[in-house]
DNA sequence: TTCAACAACTTATTATTAGTAAGTTTATAA
DNA sequence: TTATAAACTTACTAATAATAAGTTGTTGAA
């Protein structure tokens, strides 16, 4: 996705910044990521917690995840159909990121309520 | 784009996350947002310091910006053709966001490495 | 032991979103 | 007064996502 930063001497705005946050924004991407926080999940789990998302999607969002070095995909029990999806510890970085959102979701609620009743 | 959460009581995914992830990972939506941190800007402006934005576009992600309570829109000099775009309160907030997001790549290509290296 | 249901996809088709290019309107500058 | 620029708007094409159905191996009950 990303290539060294290079971004010290152009008034532009960093290509990484740009990749990265469109990359979680995908659709679907943020959620996943967010579901796999707490520990390794097996596919129909993730399908499980996560309502209205298509299975092909899923697969597509999964195999970006693991292509970005975000996720670890590992067959269990010597089996090509059980398979559990893990976050590396990139992609657990991203908690970051994810506690970030919740907290400014919260605090528009403060900032918007406010601004209402001015 | 959010309604109050209620999401102490179930096992799914908050919705006010979902939404919010992946609006602000719509497409030029973070470099929109980022180049407006520092203060507001022109239309023009917003244009010259986003390579490759296409102005159909950037016309459609303010206004959604807009909508959401994040940007306002000004007219300069009692003008309909000079206009402004400003961070409310609420979009600087989400400067703690795009800061997590920076983070985040510099300590993803730290781990990266070091799992090269291994 | 076979038949049904499930896990984890894959393929095909339709709908939504983004990108490109050209046109419009008011304002300013030469 | 004519040209150029600012800030869109419209029309059309390309890319991405959603829906629905089909595939392949696995497990579990009758």
């Amino acid at each position: 996705m990303n290539q060294p930063c290079k971004c010290k001497n152009t008034s532009h705005i960093c290509n990484n910044f740009h990749n990265t946050i469109e990359f979680i924004g995908r659709r679907w991407m943020g959620v996943i990521l967010y579901t796999l926080m707490p520990g390794p999940k097996r596919y129909h789990e993730i399908v499980a917690s996560i309502p209205g998302i298509s299975d092909r999607l899923l697969t597509e969002r999964l195999n970006e995840l693991v292509k970005e070095g975000l996720v670890t995909k590992s067959f269990l029990e010597s089996s090509t159909k059980k398979v559990e999806y893990e976050l590396t510890p990139s992609g657990l970085a991203l908690k970051e990121v994810m506690l970030a959102v919740r907290n400014w979701i919260e605090l528009r609620e403060v900032l918007q309520n406010k601004i209402e009743s001015d």
